[in-house]
DNA sequence: TCCTAAATAAGAATTATTACTATTTAGGTT
DNA sequence: AACCTAAATAGTAATAATTCTTATTTAGGA
């Protein structure tokens, strides 16, 4: 079986049709932002896709690439990182993943876990609710912040 | 065994001793928030706590209560939920439990799950990190985001 | 090629959070 | 009980993050 998603050819075609399907129109900040935010290792707020995507469309708006992240969210192609009051950051890893997060610089970390995948929702919530997503959160000191901390 | 900060009682030498240890004053103001916040059954933000000891201190300053929070989730009386990018948002609630957060309305529901309480850490992460905290964050649409949705 | 609703740029407005500073106060000391 | 001092607070001001407004442009269907 093909792996979903598992070129950034793939990726493209892909997010053409889910555009179509969506009825959103295919523009090029669009699609910039969408590869740019795919490319992405560690979870970009909106300012850090902003300043990449200038280089590309230097008159492009802080707004349409924050609208647009928050679009692409939406439409599942990526996700919001679950913070602590700081600023928006975006999620791009589309495979099943869990995270560890930094309580003092507050870095997170992907990280994947079978078993941790393999989490049962009980019953009665999956009665109430209508559940996507199911993840880890593991939170704690990342080891730059311990080493830091003994100085 | 008795359970760890069972009544308000409790509650409130616990935090009297918790500020001597840190070597923080006993204001009044740090008490009404304290019992504020725990008495709160939804995870309120910084606003909404606010608001609430205004009718007890007037003229209390929304700084105040602001780093007061955050000072008690740096004391670990209080924890910070993880949203999304919204306003920060704290949790008093001091039993193991887990999240569901809906992403239509960001309502954070806490629920009660032994086999959650039970997962373990991976090795590699426990060498590399310092890990306080494990927890299951589920993501979807609440009962009544799909009741309005029907609509 | 034309048309229209959707998308964008630019900047203003709003909202959330943190910083600054003069004043007050908790709590230790005498 | 009065005094002292570092810590805490009130009252803004400043900054940062996010969203909104509006005129203009454009994607994509007719």
């Amino acid at each position: 079986m093909k792996e979903y998603r598992s070129t950034k050819e793939d990726s493209l075609e892909e997010f053409v049709k889910k555009c179509k399907e969506c009825g959103l129109k295919i523009t090029p900040q669009r699609i910039s932002i969408y590869k740019e935010v795919l490319n992405s290792e560690n979870h970009p707020s909106a300012e850090i896709i902003y300043r990449r995507i200038k280089r590309i469309h230097p008159g492009i708006s802080f707004d349409t690439v924050n609208r647009t992240l928050l679009t692409l969210s939406e439409m599942g192609l990526l996700e919001i990182v679950e913070g602590s009051g700081d600023v928006r950051r975006f999620d791009p890893n589309n495979k099943n993943h869990h995270h560890f997060r930094c309580k003092k610089c507050g870095k997170i970390v992907d990280f994947y876990n079978e078993s941790y995948d393999k989490l049962e929702v009980p019953d009665y919530l999956k009665k109430k609710f209508i559940i996507n997503k199911v993840r880890v959160l593991l939170e704690g000191i990342c080891d730059n912040c311990i080493n830091k901390t003994q100085d």
